[in-house]
DNA sequence: ACCTGAACACCGTTCAAGT
DNA sequence: ACCTGAACACCGTTCAAGT
């Protein structure tokens, strides 16, 4: 329609690794992980899948790249965090900033699926981390069980879990024969869920992962690891 | 070289959706998930990646397939186990299980990072996690507290964790500056290192998941759902 | 009933070429 | 220095066609 060198209404910004992760974080946030590739990525920067390559080495770097752009939201967010962490405390203080941390990773549900295969690589990661030890060093922690209790926190230190099975699923839409052959098949889990009022859907994270069972989970390992803190 | 209607050295299998899963839990097993393609699958059992459709729907109902193969494998193993579980029994045969579980997949190093996204489709996982109710009903828990511990297990409930982070990485082949540079940057997991003998280096099911951490960490909550039990 | 060849719509990525 | 067009080697999948 208009002629055909029309002044562009946008001059352009130039592409940079900074943009290109950006824009990255969005698409995933938008449409999901699986919808980032790297033609759909170049699009919305208004360029050539081609033109990404010239600042970013391939796809696997923005991978880790955006598993470190949201590392560092998460580090901006728990180092404004500023409570005392000296001997009993550590468990407040470490506790606080799990559930920051998660809460970032509310705003980006993709990321608990990328992160466990690229965080030894996200320095923001590593940061984060060093945090947590030095929190439980205030507590009173020998490295020896500030290490433990890194495995034992596994994701959960930053704000997620991997649900296999969501104890709430498949009961739904059944006629009342397939019930009945349930009820024999799996007699305990049928019990559960019929005492469990499990009316409560709002799955946040995916994988059944509800707030209220994170911090239960959360709060069994750190008392646990209080328990700990002295005698060892 | 030979002449062309040559008898068929083997007769030739008919594929069947058994002998599909089979091979896919071989493929994934030998080369990593990322080498099943359904055009390798079709190679291995010496057919055309589409005659693969006549068996399954695609691609996504092999993933469900496999994950399934594998919790089958798991619940026979586990189902031959019969130990006491009444009572303060119940740790016992929980803590039993769930390493038999871990050993099996051990053997499948792909299991974990794939069984989260289909696992609530596996019925035989779903078998798996109504013994596991079963047992802690033996232990005396409340419908209630079975439910919470579930989620609170997780993955671990399986035998596996998802580590986001190797404590014992990067500190490899760094030359002195850059080591003294981390000092700075990372002071507590500079100090941890130093102290904690990570000499270790059998990694067993990818991410750091080393079976002493494992069992820590497993041990952590069981013991702190022993100490509910009788309280709720 | 079971299998296949050709073809389609997508990937990530290379490389020589443009400005 | 930065961007691109054409092309390659791979995907999963459809569909009409073979036995």
């Amino acid at each position: 329609m208009a002629a055909q060198n029309e002044p562009r209404t946008e001059p352009r910004i130039p592409l940079s690794r900074e943009r290109v992760l950006r824009a990255a974080v969005d698409v995933a946030d938008e449409g999901g992980i699986e919808s980032l590739t790297m033609r759909r990525l170049a699009e919305v920067l208004g360029a050539e899948a081609m033109s990404l390559y010239y600042h970013v080495a391939n796809k696997d770097k923005v991978l880790d790249g955006i598993v470190d752009v949201i590392a560092e939201e998460i580090n901006d967010v728990v180092d404004r965090i500023d409570v005392p962490s000296k001997g009993a405390d550590w468990k407040k203080a470490m506790r606080q900033r799990i559930l920051s941390a998660r809460a970032v990773l509310l705003r980006h549900p993709w990321a608990p699926g990328v992160l466990p295969s690229r965080a030894t690589t996200s320095p923001a990661i590593v940061q984060y981390f060093d945090a947590l030890v030095g929190l439980m060093r205030d507590g009173g922690f020998s490295y020896d069980l500030a290490h433990h209790a890194l495995h034992a926190l596994g994701s959960r230190a930053l704000g997620f879990t991997q649900e296999l099975f969501d104890p709430g699923d498949g009961t739904g839409d059944q006629d009342p024969a397939a019930l009945e052959s349930m009820a024999d098949r799996l007699p305990h889990l049928v019990g559960m869920l019929a005492e469990v009022a499990h009316d409560d859907p709002d799955s946040t994270l995916g994988w059944c992962d509800d707030q209220t069972e994170f911090e239960f989970g959360l709060d069994l390992i750190l008392d646990g690891l209080d328990r700990m803190r002295e005698t060892v």
